[in-house]
DNA sequence: GGGTCAGTGATAATGTATTCTCAGACCCGT
DNA sequence: ACGGGTCTGAGAATACATTATCACTGACCC
């Protein structure tokens, strides 16, 4: 039986508070403002078991590196060329999946789509 | 002085025949069809290449694996999740990137977008 | 025809992200 | 307090993509 422990916790409050998804690093940093003694071994097992049960989800960011940030409704990824930091961006301006579809070649089933804007952020700008 | 080599000649080909951008993998097997004794080696090598002479570009897939294609118009990907090869898919259909802009926070600054669809190819439906 | 030098291919080495190992800490019911 | 099981942290181990090394080959110029 699993049990809730203040890693565990730091982890989730780290990912549940952020603006965009975030890098295993990212997370075992602020994670350990809370929890000082954290080590990196954990905040993966933590992802693994958070991402099994449907709680957060893994996404692969420009640069191909993976990063993860709490399930939520469909949105688009803001990355910064700059700091590299990715934010969401609410919203998503395809009204639906299957205005794509025609640009398809025949035989395509259209499932989903993942749309990355790249810039500058607020703070490097 | 560079020297243009049937190795070389060989993973341009490949990549300008190719209707989606390749990993290095791939682009090995299929040179070795016109080049049998080529090594992976000698791919990477081309690539740092043509990519440095902005030939090609590197591209990152929705499972953070490098590729490769011959540079062209901005277009976008689809990715299958069975057979995990990527298709181009021209035009676009975000008209300007501007349209996009309103939906960020304030103060960033839009420089281009990237969009991957996903879902099963031809073959794989 | 021989010297030079970039290019090649096999392999070793590197870098990086992630997982494994294991001894010790913690929690919980008894 | 005790015992069993889970979790943790540190470091080792792994996996994988990419790059470096190095002896050898081939193209080009003389």
């Amino acid at each position: 039986m699993p049990r809730r422990t203040i890693q565990q916790e730091a982890v989730w409050d780290v990912l549940a508070s952020s603006d965009g998804p975030l890098l295993p690093e990212e997370i075992l940093e602020r994670a350990q403002e809370d929890c000082p003694t954290l080590g990196q071994a954990t905040v993966y097992r933590a992802l693994k078991r958070l991402e099994a049960e449907a709680q957060v989800e893994r996404v692969i960011d420009l640069d191909g590196r993976a990063r993860f940030e709490v399930g939520q409704d469909h949105h688009h990824h803001f990355h910064c060329r700059s700091c590299d930091r990715v934010f969401d961006v609410p919203g998503c301006s395809v009204k639906s999946t299957k205005a794509l579809n025609p640009k398809l070649p025949k035989g395509f089933a259209l499932e989903g789509h993942e749309v990355w804007l790249r810039g500058l952020c607020a703070s490097c700008a």
